[in-house]
DNA sequence: AATGAATGAGCCTTCATTCAT
DNA sequence: AATGAATGAAGGCTCATTCAT
C-alpha cells in the first residue's frame, strides 16, 4: 500500500523549484554587493519572492549563505569532472579553459569564489562545507592526473594529489586577479596553461 | 614677516600615530568580519577611539577601507622588494616564503587579502588602488626575474613580466586556500617551490 | 476566473488607523519640538510604535512630515468651509472664531502652523504642497465673500480673491502672535472683527 | 589717572567685530536650514571661524540663537521708528513699504521671522525676548497713530495700542504668506495698504 | 505555502560641546 | 584669543528575524 500523506500534500518538485529561485536571486545579490551587504530584502526582491517566505526555505540568512556555497562547489566540481572525459590531460586543460573563457558570467563566478573564500576564514560552518568541496574537487582532478600519467604524457614526476592542489591553487589565484589584473585574462591563457605544462612535464 | 598661525598648531606625528591606531583596530576587524560586517563601534573599541574621533582622520568607512588596502598592499610590495636583495632567484624565494611563515599573522593578512580582492569587484574605487599597487609589484619582481634570468640562473625561456604575474597569481592562490587546503600550508611549501621551479626551468 | 491573491491580505482599515496613530504622535512631536528637533525616537513613543515600524508607513521623515502639512491643511480648509454653511459673514466669521477659541488646541495648531510656513520657505516640496491647500482655501472663502456681497452684506467694493487673500493673511499674523503678544487672544478677538468688517465695509 | 589694565588688554571693538561676524554666517544658515537643523559646524564654516571659536562669545548655541533673535527685533524696531519722521501716516506706512520692498533680503528676514515665532512657542526664554521686543514695537507704532490721529488724519476711531498691534499681525501675516501666496506680493501692496486704511478710516 | 505587519538591534554619520595647546 | 582634538549622545534609517493572517 502506497503511503496516502493526510493534510495538504506538499509538492517536493514545487518547493525545489522555489529554493532555487531565492538561491538564484541570493547569488545575484551577493555577486554584487558580497555576503554581508545584501539584504534580505534586495534577495527577495530579486527573487520576486517575499522575505518571510523565504524564511520557509532557509532557517536564517547564514544557511542561504552556506547553501549557496554548496551548490556553487557542485559547479566546480562538475567542471573538473567534465574534464576526465577528454582524451588527454592536455586537451582536457583547454576544454576547461574554454568552457571558463565562454561561459557568459565568470567575474560573477569569481566573485561569489572569492566570498566564498574569505567567509570560509570567518565561518567555521562554511569553512568545514568548503573544505569538503575542495577535497572532492582535488580527489577528481587527483584521478585524472593519475589516468594521464599512466597514459604517459608527463615526462616529469610528481605526486597526483599535491600536484593537483597547485594546479587548483593556480588556477585561482589566476581567476581572483581578474578585475585588477593589467592585462585582459585572454592573453594570460596561454602563458598560464605553458606554466602548468612545464610544472608537470607536460610532452609536448 | 613670517606669519603666525592662530590656535594650537598641528602635531603631524601624533596625527600620524593616531591615524596608524585606527588602522590598527580597524585591520583587527576587519580580518576577523570582513569589511562589511565590521561596524565602527567595533573598530573604535578595537583602536582605543571613540567613533566621532575616527571621523577626524578618515571622512567615510569606505576611506578607511580604501587607506587599509593601499598601506597593506605597500607591505606586499615590501616583501617583493626584500626578495631583491637575495643572492639568487632560488635564495629570494626562500626568504620570503620564510618571512611570511614566520610572520606572526599570515592568516590576517590572507584574509585581508581576499577581502580585498572580494571588494575590488565592488568598489571600483578599491580596484584602481590595487590595480596600481599590482602593477608596482608585478614591475618589481620581473626586474627581479630578469636580473636572474640574465645571470643564468633559469634553462627556459619566459616573459619576466608575465612569469611575474604567474608567480603571483599562484601565490595567491595558495595563500587564499589556507583554511580549507586538507593539508597545512607548511607541507605544501616544498612542492610549491618545485612547482615553479620546473615551470622557470630554475636549475638545481 | 478570478484570481486569489497569495499570502496575507491588507487590511486598509487597520493601515489607515495606524497611520493616523502615527501622524497624531508626530504631531504632538512636532507642536512641541518643530520638525528638525523631533526625533524618530520621540515620534515613536508618543505614537506608540515601533521606529521601524513607521518607515513602512512613510518613507522618509519628511514624508512624513509632508503628510502631516497635507492634513494640516486639509483641517484649515474644512473652516473656511464650514464657514459657508452660516446665514451671513459676520456670523460665519464669529462661528469660525468660537471655533477656533473652543477648539482645545489652538495653540497646537498655531505652532504647527507656523512650523509649515517656516519649512515652506526651505523645502519646496512642502511649499508646493502649502501652496495648492492655500489656493483652495482662498479660493473657498472668496466664494463665500462673493455670495455674501451678493446679499449685499457690504457697502464697499473689495475683489474677492483679494480680501480672501488679505483676510486669511491677517488672520495668520493674529494667531502667529499668540505666544508673544502682550494681551490675551481673547482680547483681541473683538478688535479684530471690527478691523475686518471695517475694512471690508461690513453693515452694521 | 586712567585705568590701566593688567594682562592682555582685550580690545572691545575686535571683540564686537568677530562677535557680529559669527551672528552674521549664524544667520545665513539659519534663514537657509532654521535654527535646528543648522549646525554648528556649517555655521562656523559661513562666519570663516573655528567652531570653538563660538563658544568664546556664545555659551550655547541656544544663546547664539537669542542674540540673534534680539538683533532681529531691534531691526524691525528701527523700521517703525523710522515711520515716525514722516509727515503722515500716509507717507509713513509707504516708506515702511518700500524699505521692506527694496531691501535686499527680504525673503530671508520672514523666514528667520517665522523661525523667531516657531522658536518663541518652545524656548520661554526666546519668548519673553520676543515679548518684549514686540512690546517696544507696539509701543513706537502706538505712539505713532496717536500723533496722526491727533493730527486729524483718521476719521474713524479707535485704541492705539490695539490697533497697532493689530497692524503688526496684518503685516506679518502677509509677509509670512510670500512663498506660498499665487501672487507675488508686490501685488498686494496696494490692496494690503487700501485694507488698513479703510479699517482706520484714514482720509483720503 | 505565502505574504504583510511589526520590532529590537544595529548601521554610518553628525551633533553640540569640552579640553589642550 | 583662537584653533585642533576628542567625545557621548543622538541623528535618520536598515537589518535579520518573528508573528499573524
Amino acid at each position: 500500500m502506497i503511503k496516502k500523506p493526510l493534510g495538504r500534500p506538499t509538492d517536493p518538485q514545487a518547493r525545489a523549484a522555489r529554493r532555487q529561485q531565492i538561491m538564484n536571486g541570493a547569488r545575484k545579490c551577493f555577486v554584487q554587493k558580497g555576503f554581508h551587504a545584501s539584504g534580505m530584502a534586495m534577495i527577495s526582491a530579486e527573487a520576486g519572492v517575499s522575505i518571510a517566505n523565504i524564511y520557509q526555505y532557509f532557517e536564517t540568512k547564514n544557511d542561504l549563505i552556506t547553501a549557496l556555497v554548496e551548490e556553487e562547489l557542485s559547479n566546480d566540481l562538475a567542471v573538473i569532472q567534465a574534464l576526465a572525459e577528454a582524451e588527454n590531460f592536455s586537451a582536457g586543460i583547454k576544454i576547461a579553459i574554454s568552457r571558463l573563457a565562454e561561459g557568459s558570467d565568470v567575474p560573477a563566478m569569481v566573485q561569489l569564489r572569492l566570498e566564498v573564500l574569505a567567509e570560509s576564514f570567518r565561518d567555521p560552518a562554511v569553512a568545514e562545507v568548503v573544505r569538503k568541496g575542495e577535497a572532492l574537487t582535488i580527489k577528481a582532478l587527483a584521478e585524472i592526473l593519475t589516468k594521464a600519467k599512466a597514459r604517459g604524457e608527463f615526462t616529469g614526476d610528481f605526486i597526483p594529489e599535491e600536484a593537483a592542489a597547485l594546479i587548483l591553487a593556480f588556477s585561482d589565484g589566476m581567476l581572483s586577479r581578474l578585475p585588477i589584473g593589467p592585462k585582459p585574462m585572454q592573453e594570460l591563457v596561454e602563458p598560464a596553461f605553458s606554466f602548468i605544462a612545464k610544472a608537470l612535464g607536460l610532452k609536448q
